[in-house]
DNA sequence: ATGACGCTTGAAATCGTTTTTATTCGCCGC
DNA sequence: GCGGCGAATAAAAACGATTTCAAGCGTCAT
């Protein structure tokens, strides 16, 4: 065990520079009352011995804490089962945003968004982070509406249906929904299933909407028997899609929420004997590319994952400098990746322009 | 935006009970030099108007600062191809070690192993937390090295090959692999391959003892042009697999070191046009249940990564209670799942001893 | 010459705890 | 009756920063 010298304080620099302790304070928070020929002395000194400011200190007079708050959702009853979110991606684009700034980041796993509320509230009145950051979002979402009204910086991964206004990254999944349908259908499907989330999610209605519109487009009946909403897991892909396809007038294209509810359709398919990408064809969300791998290889929409993230964080920093939320909003377009799960060959009119 | 009434604090508490701040600070840490009477009588009050103990006050006091750092890595030049590790997971069995305590977790993100000692460095400095946890252990790992030195409380996912006493938390992965690799001897193959990870760390040299013990028990010849390090990414189970199924003498067993290592194997081995569980057989190790679902679906040994994570945040909080590292190291036996990914059929003597 | 003002710096209060040291008070022994 | 002691509580000093307010001091107008 070795002993450290002690961390110099604002005391060690004052007794070192010969200025007050106020004055240290000043210059180094960049305050105009302090000439700038003292600035330069302080901090050239604070360099030398290798001060930097203690959090403790700044926090407890401050009231700030410099910490970020993340709610990471984990999949609840699932049982393991592969949820293809790998919010590490995400944790780590925030990371990434955060860089160069004071805040760091602490995650609080929620197992549910009651969970999700209970733990804001926690934050929001134990002062235990200065914002807030989360996904999950439902379209009636109570975390939302308590942060809105308590007037505490957050970000979110989603966006609700409420008339709030908030800071929110999303990716456009009603464009995407659209986008896959519409494809689905130019290659002669007729009967293509959405394989969607938990219905009360956000992204969830967006999707149907998505789906709906593709339809209405080409003047083709929605099949809304063909949506079914569960949990992320590769089982619940795997059971849609052998329920889907095993209907008196089954299900020839699919439409999947991720990749791992597509890695379990494909299992289903498989499993059926069914020719995927010739006989029914399978489209889904990428983050990972894993879906490359797939057999066959998956035709996806490419989630940059880590970019979201990213934005989650440089938002975060924004609206704690306290810019207007009202700007801090994004809507991003997924990419499609083409590959062989689909038996599409043609460019589509929409595609190129992202 | 809702205005909160100011959040009591000791003071507030000391008006309240007519008892001085310093009588409520000994009473609420159960001090014996208070009475019983007036600790019952100081909690009740307490309870009543909702009194939490500012973490900021205690912090600056104590130096303690009531969060745990746990060092995640994000895989840096694979171009976010799936690594297989869900990091969402082992921090949910963390986060799920440390309830009950008054410790939050922190998140910081590495890139590499030199990151990791950087920021383990400012953590330690910085005094940015109280313990420390992190994984990817090396067989020489600075981290350990230094956090050992230093004092500082930690607790690793891994063991690393020095002679140093830390408490940590290990799988064992000498066992694993040559369990595999036995069940494919015995399965009939000779040239089996082991698909491993990036050979500086320390589970990689497990891995090879274990692969190794194995050709020695059976008096085999030990193939160790079959060995491969790199990365965890899919893609490099890919391209493994195709080198070495492409060899004038070819491999026929390969033992991938997860998941997506496998899931490329299994796509590299399709391309080929070979058929896995008849031809080639292919094992790996599985915590997410994504290989259930794969083509075929692949023979693994489960790893209870979620409760890993809570063992790590429950060592680390004995750490810091004080208990001696020695007493705080734990090596897990994985399980077999057998699927269809190899052919054997009949048990071994060592299934069911778990 | 003097008072006001601007500019820079310093002293002191403050944030909410813990911990060390001091005080109060009843009681016992001599 | 008084010193001393033990038990319980109170007072005060930290921890390391920010922030308010006061002070010093030269300049300039009156």
């Amino acid at each position: 065990m070795a002993d450290h010298p002690p961390r110099p304080t604002i005391k060690t620099l004052s007794e070192v520079t010969g200025f007050s302790i106020a004055t240290i304070s000043k210059a180094l928070n960049d305050s105009p009352v302090v000439t700038q020929a003292t600035k330069a002395v302080i901090r050239q000194a604070a360099g030398q011995i290798g001060y930097a400011a203690s959090l403790r200190g700044m926090s407890l007079r401050t009231g700030r804490t410099y910490q970020v708050a993340v709610l990471m959702p984990v999949a609840s009853a699932s049982g393991f089962e592969w949820d293809g979110v790998d919010y590490a991606q995400i944790l780590s684009g925030i990371a990434a945003g955060l860089e160069g700034s004071p805040y760091r980041m602490s995650v609080h796993v929620v197992r549910d968004p009651e969970e999700g509320l209970a733990t804001a509230r926690q934050v929001v009145e134990g002062h235990l982070a200065d914002g807030l950051i989360f996904s999950g979002i439902q379209a009636q979402d109570a975390r939302v509406a308590y942060l809105c009204d308590a007037g505490f910086p957050f970000v979110t991964l989603g966006r609700c249906r409420q008339d709030l206004t908030y800071a929110h990254v999303d990716v456009d999944s009603e464009w995407a929904a659209w986008a896959a349908t519409s494809r689905l259908i130019a290659g002669g499907h007729r009967r293509i299933a959405l394989i969607n989330p938990d219905p009360r999610l956000s992204y969830a209605l967006d999707r149907i909407d998505g789906f709906t519109r593709a339809f209405t487009q080409a003047n083709l009946p929605v099949p809304h028997d063909l949506i079914l909403g569960g949990d992320l897991s590769t089982r619940f892909g795997k059971e849609a899609a052998l329920a889907l396809a095993r209907l008196s007038d089954p299900a020839t294209g699919f439409v999947c929420v991720n990749e791992s509810t597509a890695l379990g359709a494909l299992a289903g398919l498989r499993d059926l004997g069914l020719n995927i990408g010739r006989e029914v064809s399978v489209i889904a969300y990428d983050d990972i590319n894993a879906s490359a791998y797939f057999a066959p290889p998956l035709t996806t929409f490419y989630l940059p994952i880590e970019d979201l993230g990213r934005q989650l964080g440089g938002f975060l920093l924004r609206r704690l400098a306290g810019e207007d939320p009202a700007t801090l909003q994004q809507l991003t377009r997924p990419d499609l990746v083409a590959r062989q799960s689909d038996r599409l060959e043609r460019v589509l009119p929409w595609e190129g322009n992202t």
